[in-house]
Parts: C-alpha cells; structure tokens; sequence
DNA sequence: CGGCATCCTTGCGGATACTG
DNA sequence: CAGTATCCGCAAGGATGCCG
C-alpha cells in the first residue's frame, strides 16, 4: 500500500477512518472536487479545454451531447472554481474563448491517474458485474 | 505539462481531444468511474473500508448521514463492480463483513492522489469562488 | 455567435415501517 | 443485526424559445 504519489499519502486514511462528521466530506474541498469530478460534463471539458482553448459552440459541437443549458452552467462553475478562464473579445459577432487556468492545468494530472486507473481495470470492473449479474437475477432469458 | 504519475500520461489526452463521441465517456468505464467518485457516499465508503473490513451497522454508525437505504444501495454497488467483498457469517445474530477487494484497494491511490490535489488547491478554489462571488451578483447587503 | 429564461420530466436520495 | 419495501420531496438535467 503506502502512498507515493503527491507527498500526501494519507489524507484520506486521516480524514475518515475517524467518526467521520457526516457532512464534512460534503463542506471540506475534497467533497467539492469528487462532486465535479463526478459530474458528466465538468472533467469532460476541463480535459477538452487542456488540449486546447475552445470557443463556445466548439465546445458545443465537441461534445454534441450536451445541452446549452448544461454546457453554460458547467463553465460557469468551473469558472466560478478558478479552473476556467473566460475571454470575450468584442468583436462583430461576438466571440468567447474558453481555456483553462493554471489551476484548472494542474487537476489534469490527479485527473488522469483516475482516469488510467479506470482504463486499467476497465474489464475487471465488467466482468466483476458480468459475474455478479450472473449470480444474481438474471438467470433464464 | 508531461505526465509522471502511473505511466500513462494522456489517456485522456489521447481519448478526447478528438471529436468526442460523446456518450463514450458515459459508456466507457472512465465515465464509469468518475460516476462513482462523484457518488456522495462510494468513496467513502471504499475510504473506510481501506482502513478495515467494517460490518453493516458499523458503517452506519461510521457516516452516521447516509441512510439505510443509500448504505445498502451503495455497498451493493461497489460489490457489483468488484470493488467490494460482502462476507455473511452465518451465527446466531447474523454478522455481515464487508471488506475491499484487491481491486478496490488499488483504486485507494489514484484516488487519494485527487482526494490531495483538492485539499491542496481548495484554498485556490474558495479564493476563486469568493473572488467571482463578490464580481457577479452580492453587491450591498 | 453566445448566451439566459422557462417548462417539464426524471430519478436520486431521505424518512419510515416491516421482515428474517 | 441486517436488510427490504414504500412514499415522497427536491433538484439535476434536457428541450424550447427569445434576446444582445
């Protein structure tokens, strides 16, 4: 086990083995990060904005999944996070330029890590379920 | 920029830059994943059990916010996905063990390693939000 | 082009009560 | 002790329409 990635091994092993508060997860950074982290969209576009500034509907068509509504609300709270930066250059039609802040640059790393893990043990996970579907209730289609 | 943490360095760099199939993220396990991060109780969960195998009422006492019903919910989740083993003791008053497995104990890494980079940077990230807070909209109280 | 406002559906998630 | 089952509130999230 041990920890050797950043420095700080066991924050977690020192944040919640105790009774943990509930709703400290939810207040403290690392509650905040693991919601955005979660989110659909949020580490989509922090990683698409990582290769390389996009503009509003670049954005759009680079996902093409995602709604506007949702596409404006991600941004802007990621911008509200300091992850993000916005740039409007007033120009005829008016173009916004999306890119990502130092601080956005750095959560690429940890993100990525995650996102190896993921890739790494992709098929365990899948058959894991596959293994537990079969033992469960899904016997004779 | 460069990547030095598991030794792919731009899984994401290299899986989304490009068009971006969209629902590929959702249907792929990264997305997966990230979904579970982002769970409010998952992580926790697989924290606390990091420490040591806990029984049923032991978890509840120990986040003592979650609910029956998202306990168990979450446990068999992660127990679907392979990340967690389910162990009945067959005694008088039935005992029930749930512990990591392997696989869920390498997630403890990456994991820790984003869990690190928000407790590092929160302070960042709440400059950054009071920053944006006080230039959009909370002029006089 | 780049948004914001509105409506409406979906399902997450909590509280409660009952069983083995 | 270790769940399962039911009800209900709430807000996340998509679709649409209009404005700068």
């Amino acid at each position: 086990m041990s920890g050797t990635h950043t420095g700080v091994p066991s924050v977690l092993a020192h944040e919640l083995p105790r009774p943990v508060p509930a709703d400290e997860l939810a207040a403290c950074p690392v509650g905040d990060v693991f919601r955005r982290v979660g989110d659909k969209w949020s580490m989509l576009l922090v990683i698409l904005l990582g290769g390389r500034p996009h503009r509003y509907n670049e954005l759009h068509r680079a996902v093409e999944g995602i709604s506007q509504r949702m596409l404006t609300r991600t941004l802007r709270g990621l911008e509200a996070d300091g992850l993000v930066r916005r740039e409007v250059h007033p120009t005829v039609p008016p173009a916004v330029e999306y890119s990502l802040t130092p601080l956005g640059r750095t959560l690429l790393e940890p993100l990525s890590a995650l996102a190896d893990w993921a890739v790494r043990h992709g098929t365990e996970i899948d058959e894991a379920r596959s293994r537990h579907a079969a033992g469960s209730g899904a016997p004779s289609p």
